[in-house]
DNA sequence: AGGTAGACCTGGACGC
DNA sequence: TGCGTCCAGGTCTACC
């Protein structure tokens, strides 16, 4: 499921449930790995322990601890439910927290390519992640700068987690159209201009997007099956061969860094 | 050193 | 129905 307006409505989500000072009662593994191996030590760490907070780093969600905080990343397919009393688990069901107020979440994750790991601020999950998109750190001096001498193609350039974080396939197609700038363009070509539209409407971009819950593709949802809608604002994202709906032009598609891209010829330069 | 394939996984959609 | 192929919201690694 997973950029940074999923797995902000997963945090938002998440957290209603829990009430503050909850406190794990039952930490469940149902296989030994996702990504990498769970810790050692998980269920001996949080069992007893308060969660003090749910917070969002990029696309890692924070599971807030007095001593070493909880990770988890979604991956491509991983999503949180809430389970409700006596509901069976379910196939790729593979970590089952529960709290002393009688709430559990369960973490699904078919492909899994997620992880669930301790964090904290040398966390070597944490330690390389470049500024929050919505924050003041995330500036067109920051970028431009950044963006000097490389020729990589600038929809990688974004959606490279050093860079800024939380961008990932769609929203980087989508913010390119909204930019005006072709996704292949190479990254040390583009004016100061340029990558100052492309800030901006990285901010704006993702914002909608938090307002409108995330987007939900194919089966995968939010939390407790309930889907995100910004899937229906998608300008370019999955629009190959329909009409620009600012120009007319036919998107147009192809694998660009191994991921599939989507832009306007004509609205995007 | 920057940039790009390949790797990790499962499941759904599609074509024959 | 079945089987093969391709595709999927991520990111780490190994290689040139």
């Amino acid at each position: 499921m997973p950029e940074l307006p999923e797995v902000e409505s997963v945090k938002r989500t998440l957290a209603k449930k829990l009430p503050k000072g909850a406190r794990w009662t039952e930490v469940k593994l149902l296989r030994k790995n996702l990504r990498v191996p769970f810790p050692k030590d998980l269920e001996k760490e949080l069992l007893g322990t308060e969660v003090e907070g749910l917070e969002r780093r990029g696309k890692f969600l924070i599971f807030k601890r007095s001593t070493k905080d909880l990770l988890s990343h979604l991956g491509m397919s991983g999503t949180w439910r809430v389970l409700k009393a006596e509901e069976p688990l379910k196939k790729h069901d593979h970590l089952v927290f529960g709290f002393d107020h009688g709430i559990r979440f369960v973490y699904n994750d078919p492909r899994r390519f997620g992880l669930v790991d301790w964090g904290g601020a040398d966390s070597p999950w944490l330690k390389n992640l470049g500024p929050e998109p919505l924050t003041k750190k995330f500036n067109p001096e920051y970028l431009y700068a950044l963006s000097r001498g490389k020729k990589l193609p600038v929809k990688s350039f974004l959606m490279n987690a050093k860079v800024v974080v939380g961008v990932g396939n769609i929203y980087a197609s989508e913010i390119l159209f909204y930019a005006g700038v072709k996704p292949h363009r190479k990254t040390h070509s583009l004016t100061k201009l340029e990558v100052s539209k492309i800030v901006e409407e990285t901010k704006r971009v993702l914002k909608v997007a938090i307002q409108s819950k995330g987007s939900t593709l194919k089966d995968y949802k939010m939390v407790n099956g309930k889907s995100g809608s910004f899937q229906n604002s998608f300008r370019v994202y999955s629009k190959d061969g329909k009409p620009c709906q600012s120009c007319g032009a036919k998107i147009r598609s192809q694998v660009l860094s191994q991921r599939s891209t989507y832009w306007c010829p004509k609205c995007q330069k």
